[in-house]
Order: structure tokens, then sequence, then C-alpha cells
DNA sequence: TTACAAAGCGGACCATGGGTCCGTATCGTC
DNA sequence: GACGATACGGACCCATGGTCCGCTTTGTAA
């Protein structure tokens, strides 16, 4: 089933759609404030072709975020470090983690409405999965932890979309504070377990 | 505006809606497959009497959510120790953030009700304000730890209700050993701030 | 006990937004 | 150019939160 192409009007509605949700979670404001119909009148389309094309609303924001997350996948399989898999563990946990804090910066209506809208938990979504598999697998690397697992849960619910926004916009903390908030969290985290020299604290 | 007293059917009824809502969403299942129609008709009252008592479902799920939570915001607020005022900081963070894991898996299906159908963030709620409030001045107590503000959100992050409801259920890690965890967690936090001076990179 | 206003009741009703349906238009292939 | 497959689009459906208002209950005062 090696998923025959769509047809090439399929094709164009399906970005012009994506380019206008875009568009509309950039505006600020909430989130569920856009409704699928003014997708659909934005993108010129009919509600019709916005559900064929995506599902629901959900995927609609999946296909969305997961657009936005491909550099960042790409940076963190394949890329230099520190995001990429040739970074000691030390250094590639607080980059991966400062790397999520500030893809949420930067998408931050999306996340939020990713997450709030999400079919039920955000923890059964496809993309947290892998940020936690992956972060799991890095921490599981460095010596004097335990439970990894929750580790990485916690260390990630410090990034959740909903916190980022409360503490950063509007009129929040600054971005650069932020990161090196969180930054400092997740070295007193790590070096709690590592009983030599300090860490060297920074990313 | 001293509030005069409501119409004993008033009350009975008030009595009858959060009886009947604790008992739905007791049941397991999605908290958003109990409607609001629901909960008026178990209750036996008709949706004019639920919506005039709570305002909004909202406002209903955070009737019930104070009314379990008031023992324990007693027995932080007056009880004896490890929750109570009289406790060192080094133990009553860990004792708090225990007490706050229990409550949300002794209310899960709750707890999840109002954090995915709230007004928004739950960061906005009032309940949060007053955890977080209090668990930053305790921290603020403990030498060598900087922005408890963030520290409090980000320990606090660790035992949000859907994260404790993919741990902790259904078939997932047994209750003791989430505790167990997250006590792990929370010592390694507070752990590295004892040392030595703040290795942060901002202050 | 009766009278009567204020407080409360309840369920028909409304608005909104996600999601579906199907007659019509477009595509792409022969 | 013709014809089947694919896609379009907006009218339509329906669930659910929330409102409205004529009727009932309560409490009080004569």
């Amino acid at each position: 089933m090696p998923e025959r192409k769509p047809r090439k009007d399929a094709a164009r509605n399906r970005e012009a759609v994506l380019a206008a949700a875009d568009a509309l979670f950039a505006r600020g404001g909430s989130p569920d404030d856009v409704t699928m119909a003014d997708v659909a009148a934005a993108a010129g389309v009919g509600k019709g072709t916005l559900f064929r094309a995506f599902g629901d609303r959900p995927g609609l924001l999946r296909a969305l975020y997961e657009a936005r997350l491909e550099p960042l996948r790409e940076a963190v399989e394949s890329g230099p470090p520190p995001l990429g898999p040739g970074t000691p563990p030390e250094q590639r946990v607080p980059a991966l983690l400062d790397a999520v804090l500030c893809f949420k910066l930067d998408n931050r209506r999306l996340a939020l409405a990713l997450e709030e809208s999400g079919t039920g938990s955000p923890y059964q979504a496809e993309h947290y999965r892998h940020w936690h598999g992956l972060l799991r697998a890095v921490l599981e690397q460095i010596p004097g932890l335990s439970d990894s697992a929750f580790t990485a849960h916690a260390l990630l619910a410090a990034t959740r979309a909903d916190l980022v926004e409360h503490l950063a916009g509007p009129e929040g903390l600054p971005r650069e504070r932020l990161r090196a908030q969180l930054a400092d969290f997740t070295a007193r985290v790590l070096a709690s377990g590592t009983r030599k020299g300090p860490p060297s604290a920074e990313g």
C-alpha cells in the first residue's frame, strides 16, 4: 500500500489550510477562538475539504505541529552537538530541554492549542512519546540517576505549553531568563547524581 | 454584603448536585463523558438549578475540588508535621509534594476533569496559586536554592493530573512506586542546592 | 392559617462548533 | 473527448454548555 499520491488540487488545498491555520494561531488570542470553520474560510476551502485532509481538529493541530517540529527533530537525530547524537549525555540533556523550551516559546499558541485540544491526554501523543523516549535514553547513560523514565517525564513537565505560556507571556519573564531558570533546574537534577566536580553549568 | 443564607431547598439541591457529580466522576471513563445534563439528571434537579448554583461547568468542578481539598488544606495550614507549619523546610517540601500526589491519586478523574476542562490555563486557578505560593515560600527558606518560583512550578508540574493518570493507571505504576519516584526526584532537586554556591548562569 | 413576595425550580429553548453527506466539479488517463 | 476516480464545499446534523421564564416552594408577617 504505497499510498498513491494525492491529486494536485488536494495537495494545494492541504498547503493552503496549513498556511491559514498557522497564520490564525499565530494571531494572539486563545487557541480555541480559532474554529475549524475559521480555518476553512481563511484557507478559501470548504469544511469538508479541511476534514477530509486532516480527519479532525487534533489531526490538523498535529500536522501543523509536526511540520514545525521537523527541523528540530532533524537536528536532534542527525545534527551536530550539542543536540545531535554525538554529544555526551551530561550536555545533551540540558540542550534537549532548552531546545524544547525554545520551540514552545516560538510556537506558543500552537503548542497550547495542541496540548489543550488534544485527544485526551497529551501523554498519548506520538510526539510526546518520541521526546520522552529520547530523553529517557540519554538520561539512562548518566551514572547515578535512577528512574530515568520518571525523571524524563518530570523534566519535560517543566516545559509544558501552558506553564511556558503562564510564565513567558504576556508581560512575563523574558525568554533568556526562563531559559536560564530551566537550565539551572536541569543542572540541579543532574548534578545530584554525580558526585564529582561541578558539571560546568553552561549549555 | 453579608450574603444572606440560602433557602433550605437550595442548600439541599446544592448538596445533591455535589454528591451526584462526585459519584459520576468517580465512575471510570473520560471526565468529559460526564455532561452537565447527566449531573443534573443524577441529582434529580433541572439544569437551571445546577447552573444557578455553580455558574458553569468549571464552577462545579472547582466547588467539588475545593470540597475534597479542604482536609488537606487544613492539615497544611494548621496541622502537625510533616505537613503543618512547624516543619523544617527540607522535610516539608517533600511532604507537601507527596500530599499533592496522593491527593491526585485519590481523586484522579476529578483532578483530570478540572485541569482539562478548566477555564483556560490551570495556572490561573486559585487553588494552583495557593499551592504554588506556599511551596515557593517554603523553598525560599532552603539555603542554596535560587529561583524558588520556577522551582515550585517545576516540582508541581511533576504532579500534574494528566501525568499522574498516565503513569498510575490503568495498569500502570503502583501507588507506592510513584510516590517513591517523586520523592527521589524531589530529593535530587533539593540536595543539589545545599552543597555549594549557586552554579547558575543567571540570577 | 392565610396571604404574598422573594427565592428557587426545571426543562424547553438557544447558540456554537465539531463533524458528516452527497450532488457537483475537477483531475488525469486512455 | 470521454469517462471513472478523486476531491470539493457548504448545507446539514447533533451534542453540549448555557439561558429564560412561567410555575412552585419557602419564609414571614398579619
